[in-house]
DNA sequence: CGGCATCCTCTGGGATACTG
DNA sequence: CAGTATCCCAGAGGATGCCG
């Protein structure tokens, strides 16, 4: 089986990763899981999120169909976000990792503490 | 659903997707999936590793008890890399992702294509 | 061979303030 | 309200060189 090239940006595998492994596309998955939110809705949702990480994460997920953003002509402005069936489709795969990361914590957690004691005792 | 908690470095899925995000942990999975390599035979397989990166991200992966480094008392030196049964069961969600990422990569193609050209026509 | 040690760059992410 | 504009920083990632 290829492994795939990390330096092609087009590798399929790479694309995912990383917006997978961006510190805030999982949780606005997450947030929008059940149902269209407002900008604002999406922040206190989600908690702690700069305004300006927020909209680029948003803006990269809009670019990668994963969601859509739509602009209410009103005022005050109205802009909301819902996921498309391509972010939707993404739930599955996400929510394999997190039961396995669930399910293996308590594993990973006792190593570090074996692994750093382990250095500590040296 | 409790989305967890982004900040908190003890979250199971932060604690997965910091390692899965990481540039080289999944290539380097993939590289031990058919058996242990020496230290140089991870490098070559993956390929523009940095000998620094390398070791960190190994190490990093020890610690968390994905794969264990076995130390040859020989010379020159052999150093063996091995998944372990938790490094192997990672191997699923994972692939769900990668099948997921060459299925959907066409669309997501698509779709940026089409956010930059609108971008473009401004 | 399998690394440390060093130095450097780049950018993801964040704090803050301002505006259509 | 929903951002944009600035400034800033830590740390991931990388290049290079030396060593047991």
């Amino acid at each position: 089986m290829d492994r795939g090239n990390a330096f092609d940006p087009d590798c399929p595998t790479r694309v995912v990763l990383d917006r997978i492994g961006d510190k805030w596309t999982v949780l606005v998955i997450g947030a929008l899981e059940d149902g269209p939110l407002r900008f604002t809705e999406v922040r206190t949702r989600i908690g702690g999120v700069a305004p300006k990480v927020l909209t680029q994460t948003l803006r990269a997920m809009e670019r990668d169909g994963l969601l859509t953003r739509t602009v209410h002509a009103q005022v005050p402005p109205r802009v909301d976000y819902e996921l498309t069936a391509l972010g939707t489709s993404l739930t599955a795969p996400i929510a394999m990792l997190t039961d396995w990361a669930e399910s293996h914590l308590t594993q990973i957690l006792a190593s570090r503490e074996g692994y750093d004691a382990a250095l500590d005792a040296r």
